[in-house]
DNA sequence: CTCTTTGCAAAGGATTTGCAAGCTT
DNA sequence: AAGCTTGCAAATCCTTTGCAAAGAG
């Protein structure tokens, strides 16, 4: 799902089995979306798509990545106020962050495990568990 | 630490403690939040500390609470984009964050147990693992 | 023709910043 | 006087919204 090459006729395909009606602006959101390995922000990736000549206006690439999340398309992570990463990768794992860079990193869920988890809240279900691993550059001690 | 009685000669030495010049608006704003027990975000802490009448501005609330911050007396937890929650509980413990209502809540460092931590890459110290479990309203199936 | 989608520009909300005035010592 | 702290208002950043025009079936 995430090394393999992405084409535009894939992010096609893979918009229309989610349940989202594949205009030429979504597949170009998509396609900057799944073919980049990394936790883009909004702005990034309007400047990805629009990087050679304006294709999306700041409205639809927002509206798109709201869209696409409704569909689980992509996953917004939070890590900063007023910052949204959006990572094409939905399966689960976590997120070193760091601090100092700004950088998102990826955990793969094999790489960290929850062995408790605490009593759910009555009448409520778990949408999704976060874990974020907040690191900062070592100074020498 | 928390349900001991606050008053505001406490809150004075408690920031003295840290290193922070205890002005009187500092203790205004670490009495507002040392002896709530919830999680408040800026505007509410500012609306607590003003309730009878104006003893600070907000430029001075968002930086106190920055100021506290740096110095491990709240801890920051940011799970909307835009807006931060400022919990005075700084010892290890996690989150409900219930998405319906935009409430949050504790949960005990002991209802979660991490049993597998990733490697922490070179040059890097961890700042603080946050884990926060999203919930939504349950419907009925 | 009707419904969906887009784009522009304006609005919005949370937080930060510049700078002059107020305290403290 | 020197340095820290405060408050006001303006500025900034990211995101959302209103609405009219464009596109699709």
């Amino acid at each position: 799902m995430d090394n393999q090459d992405w084409n535009k006729q894939r992010v096609l395909e893979t918009l229309r089995d989610a349940g989202v009606n594949p205009t030429s602006q979504r597949v170009e959101i998509g396609y900057a979306l799944f073919s980049s390995c990394a936790h883009l922000s909004a702005e990034e990736i309007m400047q990805r798509v629009n990087a050679d000549y304006p294709v999306v206006s700041k409205a639809t690439v927002y509206n798109t990545l709201g869209l696409f999340a409704d569909h689980s398309l992509v996953r917004e992570v939070i890590v900063e106020p007023g910052k949204v990463f959006y990572d094409p990768n939905v399966s689960m794992h976590h997120h070193f962050y760091h601090v100092d860079t700004g950088q998102l990193q990826d955990i793969p869920a094999s790489s960290l495990q929850i062995s408790k988890l605490p009593d759910i809240p009555a009448e409520t279900e778990v949408e999704n568990v976060e874990v974020v691993i907040r690191l900062r550059q070592r100074v020498a001690h």
